[in-house]
RNA sequence: CGCGGGGUGGAGCAGUCGGUAGCUCGUCGGGCUCAUAACCCGAAGGUCAUAGGUUCAAGUCCUAUCCCCGCAA
């Protein structure tokens, strides 16, 4: 594998982990990332965490604005990789460059495939409640995520798991997967499994309006949205028109009964040390963790502390 | 130069028209109690982000810098 010429491409920190591998295993000749873009506040030019670890590396960096141009399938030409590997990268590829390089363009794609095509699988996984998800790796094609299946690796989901810790331990097996992957390509064991439409799903990109808690849904679903997103975007409510971040969430096993009252749905039923205690569409859920505008992320006591809940109040 | 909020004892917050700092917790010690995260008593702990300036006097006004965060992209 030492002289495999790899292209690489990708963006995010999920995609570090893969990078680091190759440069470790591989000939990585070059990697492909996003362009720098205004990011944050003051708007100020961004690279990406691949970007930085190429850079590093001392490995040539090219930006793309489109990859589909034929600027960059020049310089492709010139870089001759053996195969291109992909993760996370957010541009589709077009078929000229997947019908490239001789051993084609793999992606390492952060669900156990068909479900969970697209961008935001690993949020999605735990927002639907699965209790296992993984990586899968495969043969591009020109679908988002349709090519061919090689190799998966499991990992089971528990009921608190976050999408922030998911995703790191995603991320490292990804790699794993990945020299797999490429040492049974390279030994011609690989075996590829083509994916059943008919299983298949999409997880489409997370916006505002999916971290929007109902507190008409059930505590289930309502923790499942917040540990779903707890890392780029962050589920959220509104009490008294002040956005609160909700960071962390805990189930209550015992339905509690409201013998007298029956608070609405979002009502707060308490405030204590544990938390604040909020009616949901089926029970109760306690919110531990939380943030307010121009507040760092604290625990819900420690909000408590300063700022002081009338009730009734309610989350809308 | 995108808009905006904030940096005060370990944590979260107050501090009005400038007069040297307080609350809710935590911590430590003691008490009560079968017991406790409950209650009572007491104690330690802050050069109020940094550097200048105005003033008899600044956490509180002015200027610059650093850091943190929300929104928007």
């Amino acid at each position: 594998m030492k002289n495999l010429r790899v292209l690489f491409m990708g963006t995010p920190d999920f995609a570090v982990p893969t990078l680091k591998m190759l440069t470790e295993n591989a000939n990585v000749v070059g990697v492909v990332t996003q362009p720098d873009k205004p990011k944050g506040r003051g708007h100020k030019l961004a690279a990406s965490p691949v970007k930085i670890f190429a850079n590093e590396k001392n490995i040539p960096v090219y930006q793309p604005e489109k990859v589909k141009d034929d600027a960059f399938f020049e310089e492709l030409t010139k870089l001759n990789p053996d195969i291109i590997v992909v993760v996370a990268f957010g541009q589709i590829l077009p078929k000229r460059i997947l019908d490239f390089p001789k051993y084609g363009c793999i992606n390492v794609h952060a669900s156990l495939l068909p479900k969970y095509r697209g961008a935001a699988p690993i949020e999605y996984s735990i927002i639907n409640g699965e209790e296992k998800t993984g990586i899968t790796t495969m043969y591009m094609d020109v679908g988002l995520d349709t090519g061919d299946m090689l190799l998966t690796s499991e990992v089971k989901i528990n009921e608190d798991t976050t999408a922030d810790e998911l995703r790191e331990s995603l991320k490292e097996i990804g790699a794993k997967v990945l020299k797999k992957t490429l040492e049974d390509i390279l030994s011609g064991e690989i075996k590829r499994i083509a994916q059943d439409d008919a299983l298949s799903g999409y997880a489409p990109m997370i916006t505002k309006e999916t971290g929007k808690i109902d507190w008409n849904k059930s505590s289930k679903e309502i923790h499942n949205l917040v540990r779903g997103l707890n890392s780029t975007s962050v589920a959220y409510t509104k009490l008294n028109d002040e956005v609160f971040k909700i960071w962390r969430t805990k189930l209550i096993k015992e339905t509690v009964n409201f013998t007298n009252n029956l608070p609405e749905n979002g009502e707060i039923v308490r405030t204590d040390n544990e938390g604040i205690l909020v009616k949901t569409g089926d029970n109760v859920i306690l919110i531990t963790e939380l943030q307010t505008a121009g507040k760092k992320k604290m625990f819900a006591k420690d909000f408590l502390r300063g700022n002081k809940i009338n009730l009734p109040a309610k989350f809308v």
